[in-house]
DNA sequence: GTGAAAGCGCTAACAG
DNA sequence: CTGTTAGCGCTTTCAC
């Protein structure tokens, strides 16, 4: 069996609360006593048992951080700031992986709620009634969700679509593709509204094309789809999407940017490793993670519920160029003949 | 306050022992009392404490996974793969990353010893012995390193390098450099021994460059060492750096098959979007993180410490091809000329 | 089949 | 400053 506070109670003398208390509240205990329970705890190996005092405290320590899919290039910097960032503070984070789906990710939550002290909600899918269900049981920080009433942080992906929308209109183009997400990501909406307020705003036409899970299969399959509708831009949901479509085009020996342009979401790693380079909306992940976790810990001190707002950045590289050149007033019947050739 | 067993038994008027059995050993209580105790508790909407029931078994139902890097592309299939095989038995998994330094792994093996059933240690970096001398104060599994006595699920890196080496001499390829990994990688020696063995047993020459962190820029920033010794073709640690080695060479206008030769190794998701795409050695790490989850939950039951051994293929994509054609015969700094020219 | 009681490892009043 | 006592939510003997 491990070592126990009573053992080290016995090993140097004292009674076990004088050791809890050289743990918990070591400024109450006579320094001596202190030095001389801290070296039979050492030497003995005595670690606290987290369980049996969260017991007690009501505070475990840990965290939970769920999460639509691990695999996916998106989470893990944020999960690694996150877990770098809590342990800093003294907690332990569960993750756990939902395969985008809701009833999964509300299990979860259930699960998880008696061993943790709040949850990181990444990207749910699940409804805004539900969240807010759930929140009675266990305190909640949503990441990339806005929710009144609930602390969040976000990026703010709509103000990166506005900003890479306006990038390919400065560019040249006129109509644009945009290869939505998947179904119930508040992301998805977001990026949707803005880029399509922003195009109409222009005198731009934005086809949506969707919805697609956010790998990049689905955006080498949307290829052919794209390419009927006659744009000569892309924005996609994701880098994943981007990728998929940038080689899918490649492939079919369309020239990126020469003959479309191809604009991501997130600037992944794979983003920079591929060619032509992709342009992209940066994300700042690993910041979404520390600060969630913050405001996480934050909310058991005052019961503040605050939002934030993380700025995005586009990330112009090779991916994107003037759209082809033709007969000014060209139909958009001949724009895809042109494209498609 | 949470629902507890006592609010339960009351409700349903039992005692709480009664109402334990209902969930722990639901065949000792009388049906009738059992559906009736259950309908309250769902009505109440209790869920057992897993932390306060961990106390007393002594069995917590959460399993530790312990990684260098999240955010290292190799990480994440196998912590999912390793996170749902684990929810499915009814085990919820702490994550955490090491940042590849061997004392912050020590210490989180034993932060988390008390909270957890067993760790799974994923490409330790630590010795042998601080492995050996954790396992004491917690069953271990690990996952990429064999040390004796100790369970373990590694993925045959040796096998795969000797089909990668084999794949380049089939091609032509006399000279070869391997890209070393991080000093203190298992994985590393042994793709190092097994490659030199197999260069050296067909009478070919094999380069040693590193170490290098296991990233993109590492390879790319070897890339102009990789030219200077004039090899045709090399062999990297992981993906990671033979994409980073692909695109430097690109970038200096030097063809990728057709003037060097490039294996990866891991499989990667990004090995396959990148132009051309690389030849690299799968490792099978989903089925690792599963068979390693099954281990260590068998752990408890027998004493077994079985050592699995997994099969790695070759996969072979498009950064590889016969090596530049040269006067038989050539010199060294020849094939150097040859090569950078 | 069910209740009573003890106790897992620890903390939190309360005395002294 | 330190010891005493009660008890967190639950399981597990042991009687009945």
């Amino acid at each position: 069996m491990a070592v126990t506070i009573r053992d080290v109670a016995r090993a140097s003398g004292v009674h076990i609360s004088t050791v809890s208390r050289t743990f918990s509240a070591p400024h109450l205990v006579n320094p001596e006593t202190r030095s001389r329970v801290l070296a039979t705890a050492e030497q003995l190996g005595y670690r606290p048992n987290r369980a049996a005092r969260a017991l007690i405290t009501g505070r475990t320590h840990n965290i939970g951080l769920i999460v639509a899919d691990i695999a996916n290039p998106f989470f893990p910097p944020l999960i690694k700031a996150a877990e770098t960032h809590a342990r800093r503070r003294d907690y332990h984070v569960f993750v756990a992986d939902t395969d985008e789906d809701p009833i999964v990710e509300a299990d979860l939550v259930q699960a998880l709620a008696k061993q943790v002290d709040g949850i990181l909600l990444c990207s749910p899918r699940m409804s805004d009634d539900q969240i807010e269900q759930l929140r009675r049981e266990v305190p909640l920080v949503v990441i990339n969700r806005m929710i009144t009433g609930l602390p969040a942080v976000v990026m703010d992906v709509g103000q990166g679509a506005r900003s890479a929308v306006r990038h390919l209109l400065d560019l040249g183009h006129r109509h644009l593709v945009y290869l939505s997400g998947p179904r119930g990501s508040w992301t998805n909406q977001k990026i949707r509204q803005a880029a399509g307020a922003t195009a109409r705003a222009a005198g731009a036409e934005l086809t949506v094309l969707g919805p697609h899970q956010p790998v990049s299969a689905a955006g080498a399959a949307a290829a052919e789809a794209v390419l009927a509708t006659g744009a000569t831009a892309v924005l996609a949901y994701n880098d994943l999407m981007a990728i998929g479509l940038l080689q899918a085009l490649q492939d079919r020996d369309i020239a990126v940017p020469g003959q479309v342009s191809v604009v991501g979401i997130d600037d992944i790693a794979a983003s920079e490793l591929v060619r032509p380079q992709l342009t992209t909306v940066a994300n700042p992940t690993a910041a979404a993670g520390r600060a969630a976790v913050d405001m996480l810990l934050q909310q058991g001190d005052d019961g503040s519920t605050g939002q934030i707002n993380l700025h995005t950045d586009l990330v112009i590289r090779n991916s994107t160029g003037p759209g082809p050149f033709l007969p000014a007033g060209a139909t958009t019947a001949e724009v895809a003949a042109y494209v498609k050739e």
